[in-house]
DNA sequence: GCCTCCTCGTATATGTCGTATACGCGAATG
DNA sequence: CATTCGCGTATACGACATATACGAGGAGGC
């Protein structure tokens, strides 16, 4: 098979001048400037200096392979405790803040983390100590990957919807509030176009609402009272 | 502006074979069939008959819109009540798992869905019910929104999962339980070669766990049972 | 019945991207 | 000093989206 870069062999250790950190830095910098679309085989090559675009291969093998890298560099940054704590709800509510964190850092990677399998040793890690956590308080492994699949979830989907809304303020109106106002404008009258949509409508007069932050914190308290609720069920039934 | 194509004049009225239907039809096609990454104006258009890509250009603008308007189409599919029922939380749970069903039906939804604004009439119908029914139980607009984005957060996020792990099976072993063991086998020594992480190796080992149907309900009630604690909170506080 | 115009689909071309292949240069090795 | 081999390059190819210009063929006016 060997779908994933990390089944492939290394790269030659055979140094000159490039390797697989210096490519993987310089791809995280293009990337954090202008995007996953913005993430480009040629433009890497040139954030390294003057070279060719096939240069890259002999180290990262394709762009999927270096997006793998990437992933697993950004994953890295997510700093993991050699070992559950005491509280096991304020583990997982750190490394998920912490993921949060990084990805507000690194937009594209809400945007890359489903584009390829999560096989890169960091982010097995990363799974691992969700797991340990789960698993030291009952949970049987079954479960727990479910737990943490839906927390994960949230985590990815709260941070890309973040992205989203300020690449498409940065695209838009940027500085200017007047070109946003009437970007919304625009969405106004689309809907009202549509027909009655009152509360929309209502929405769209005044978009307000908790800031992202709490956004996130609310659902991830959602889950983790959800967790906690069978949790507790399951070690009751199982004792 | 004029980003969605729901900006954009409509397509020509003369009819001669062609039009806006035919065309996101045939498109829908393809990508059921071949996914996302399948969907490609010369395949559409050789789906539609004897044409050139360029001949869809005339009704749809661009690929882009091509998309907005089968993310709308899809999205009709989704059935809508007029009005809220009595019980708020059947109303969200059925759209919840209508919506499911549906991305069930055209995986491509889950991929594509976050690389347009959400701005055609049938997303925002159904968008516009989920707000009436929390609306009607006492929330503000703003916490409304939050909350449809928590649920549809969920639903797309666990379809995509759901959508990705069909497509890994059938891009691998398809229907050679011998071949999908194997590459279950070769991640395992992936992760044994990362060191110690027993609680993954064990669920390699043995990748059990119930059902996605049961997964993404069990995330779903977690976000119910959530919204429902802090609607009450919220109307008594009202009250 | 003929001319004109307008619409529709096509033909052609351009630029971007990922990447396979073959090669030349220069350094490390014997 | 000669040889081998690793590293980056040059070139080329096939998708792909899409701008532009054009030709065919029917509709409407005379």
């Amino acid at each position: 098979m060997s779908i994933t870069i990390w089944n492939q062999p290394p790269p030659p250790p055979r140094q000159r001048a490039l390797g697989r950190p210096e490519i993987v830095a310089a791809a995280i910098a293009v990337a954090d400037e202008s995007g996953a679309a913005g993430l480009t085989m040629k433009g890497v090559a040139a954030r390294l200096g003057a070279y060719t675009p096939m240069a890259l291969y002999r180290y990262v093998h394709s762009k999927d392979g270096l997006v793998d890298l990437m992933l697993d560099a950004a994953a890295a940054q997510v700093p993991v405790p050699a070992r559950p704590g005491p509280d096991w709800r304020a583990d997982l509510e750190r490394i998920a803040n912490d993921t949060h964190a990084m990805i507000g850092r690194h937009g594209w990677y809400a945007e890359l983390v489903h584009t390829r399998p999560p096989a890169g040793p960091h982010q097995m890690r990363r799974l691992e100590f969700m797991l340990a956590v789960l698993v030291g308080q009952g949970a049987g492994v079954a479960d727990a990957m479910t737990w943490t699949a839906l927390i994960d979830r949230h985590v990815f989907g709260a941070s890309r919807q973040e992205a989203e809304e300020s690449h498409a303020e940065q695209r838009a109106g940027l500085t200017d509030p007047r070109q946003q106002h009437a970007a919304f404008a625009e969405i106004r009258d689309l809907v009202v176009g549509y027909g009655d949509l009152p509360h929309l409508t209502e929405w769209l007069a005044a978009p307000t609402g908790p800031d992202p932050q709490a956004q996130f914190a609310l659902g991830l308290r959602y889950l983790l009272d959800g967790i906690a609720a069978d949790l507790r069920y399951r070690v009751r039934s199982t004792a």
